[in-house]
RNA sequence: GCCCUCGUAGUUCAAUGGAUAGAACAAGUGCCUCCUAAGCAUUAGAUGCAGGUUCGAUUCCUGCCGAGGGUACCA
């Protein structure tokens, strides 16, 4: 279809050149009312303000033109109000892309564009100070789908998760920790201003008991590591529960043990983007373009998050990935443009950082806001959302929206909803294709390759035929935004027209010929649907 | 105050500047002697407000209203 597509556009080039048209880019997509035919293109409109001629009149000497040039598999080119030029593709051209899908199977789909390339796709990087929440899932889902995407054009992907171990909230945690310990020894509960309150901090005192007595020390570093150590198998626990498995997990202490963040202030000094103010050391943002300048070593002599996030971002550059791409929520936009700036200002490359950012997930429980906190323990574990309502429905929850959106969540309907998630209106349409398959194989058919697609001539069938051939598009569509719910929508319509074929045409009938050719049919949307799911992480099940 | 994101059906969400704004859930009505009714068919129902650009605006621009986030020597 892309390369059709790409002839019929083409074509229009050279017709407009040869009537001496100025070259203007115009679109071709389907139109949504089929009676107009398969695609569409504006080409007329967009000229005729340059030519100060009605559109109509320029559609119809492009299209005089066109059928002069006959461009393979289109059948029939027509104009319509106000100037749209419509072209009727061929059945077959449809009808035979199937053996194009078999053939391809596992591989239908595939882009290049990332082919001998690498990238990196940081996500999650939450810090082990407690389970991951509800709020992380969206982090998770959506920078593993967007791996998967970038997979699907070539890249060989690394997925890597960043955290800090040695701030002050993980400072709080072992404290916390370290509070609950004694308390199981009976002393009062002494926890830590701001300290951490879930069960979870109890748990971990508990298995410290367990495993290492009562002997320890207050301030004994095994609170931090133990705690530390618990809460990391937690995640990739949760993690792995979502099959989301990292390459890579980077600790921000390894760039004030390299020296790398030392060399850094240093290149900063030496550029004057550097100075000293009320006994803290501030970074001159507004001298490269900024509102304000930011605080890059405290008071106190610690540095912010801003120093080692930079120089990880320095690393990673040096890493000569083709992509980098960082995983962000909304609380996060403000603070990676000075990352970026500052890697600008000591001349590095930064055009192939993209930057995801997604926006908050509201929970609402009884009608009301859930306000997350985990140190408060006033949050929703991932792990208690996976066992509500399963892998497949968390998944599609999350790649189903726009990463713009502001999600409402009701806990109160999680359940409820999960009976009627969408994501098994396109896994029913995959268990209703095995099934057909798993029955023509014990009727033992005469189901070899051979088959005719020119017998797909009913409506249901070629509806089918025109939504399966735009799989490839819609890949690339996905790369180009990277926005996972393009290709949710596009499985949700595919299943949608499978189910009305599967309605309306019985696949396996007294009539052979046709029996196999729509078998041929249904294999061929089970690979996309298969496919599709694949990039998604959702499973495909062969019975539901 | 300023910056980012969003505002679409009763609800939760879709929609490369294109033709009649799509689903799902909720409400109404049909369809299982026939490959899985987690389905199909069908009725009703929406672009916050006011301008602008355009042949054409849910989409782009401006203002207003409303929501979330940021504007920390928290990350």
């Amino acid at each position: 279809m892309i390369k059709l597509k790409n002839h019929i556009i083409n074509s229009i080039y050279t017709v407009t050149n040869n009537l001496s048209y100025p070259k203007k880019e115009c679109s071709l997509a389907p139109p949504k009312n089929n009676e107009f035919g398969d695609l569409c293109s504006n080409i007329a409109l967009i000229l005729a303000k340059n030519l100060k001629k009605p559109p109509l009149e320029i559609a119809n000497n492009i299209v005089t033109e066109l059928n002069n040039i006959s461009i393979k598999n289109i059948a029939n080119i027509s104009v319509t109000n106000p100037g749209f030029i419509n072209f009727k593709i061929e059945d077959h051209y449809f009808q035979f892309e199937i053996k194009e899908i078999l053939d391809k199977n596992q591989k239908y789909g595939k882009g290049s564009i990332g082919v001998g390339k690498t990238a990196n796709v940081e996500f999650v990087s939450a810090n082990p100070t407690g389970p991951l929440t509800v709020g992380h899932g969206r982090n998770a889902i959506l920078g593993d789908t967007v791996s998967n995407i970038l997979e699907w054009q070539g890249y060989k992907v690394t997925r890597e998760y960043y955290f800090n171990n040695a701030g002050r909230q993980m400072r709080i945690l072992a404290q916390s920790v370290e509070a609950r310990y004694f308390e199981l020894l009976g002393r009062d509960l002494e926890l830590p201003q701001d300290g951490y309150q879930g069960q979870y901090i109890i748990d971990i005192a508990q298995s410290i008991l367990n495993q290492k007595g009562q002997g320890l020390k207050s301030g004994d570093l095994i609170f931090k590591s133990i705690a530390e150590d618990t809460m990391f198998d937690k995640i990739k626990y949760t993690l792995n529960e979502l099959k989301i498995y990292f390459d890579q997990f980077t600790n921000e202490k390894t760039f004030y043990e390299n020296g790398d963040i030392e060399k850094f202030m240093d290149e900063l000094k030496g550029k004057d983007l550097i100075y000293e103010k009320e006994n803290a050391t501030w970074f001159k943002t507004t001298s490269l373009g900024k509102e304000q300048d930011r605080v890059y070593i405290k008071s106190t002599g610690e540095p912010t998050y801003r120093v080692p996030d930079t120089a990880y971002h320095r690393d990673k550059i040096n890493r000569k990935y083709d992509l980098i791409i960082d995983v962000f929520g909304a609380d996060h936009a403000d603070a990676y443009p000075d990352v970026i700036c500052a890697l600008d200002a000591l001349g590095h490359d930064t055009s192939h950082i993209k930057v995801l950012i997604y926006q908050f997930v509201t929970l609402l429980r009884d009608e009301e806001k859930v306000k997350m906190s985990t140190r408060k323990a006033d949050f929703v574990s991932l792990d208690d959302l996976i066992d509500q309502v399963g892998i497949d429905v968390v998944r599609y929850f999350f790649i189903m929206r726009s990463m713009n959106s502001h999600l409402d969540f009701d806990l109160n309907l999680a359940s409820d909803q999960s009976d009627k998630n969408p994501v098994y209106y396109l896994q029913y349409a995959h268990a209703r294709i095995s099934n057909i398959i798993s029955r023509a194989n014990d009727l033992d058919l005469p189901m070899n390759d051979q088959f005719d697609p020119s017998y797909l001539t009913h409506d249901d069938e070629l509806y089918l035929l025109k939504h399966m051939v735009r799989f490839p598009e819609y890949i690339n569509i996905a790369y180009e935004n990277l926005e996972p719910q393009n290709i949710a929508n596009y499985l949700q319509e595919l299943s949608a027209r499978f189910h009305k074929f599967y309605s309306h045409c019985r696949v396996i009938t007294e009539d052979i010929e046709l029996s196999k050719s729509r078998l041929a049919l249904v294999k061929a949307t089970k690979i996309i649907l298969a496919n599709g799911f694949k990039i998604l992480g959702i499973s495909a099940p062969e019975r539901m």
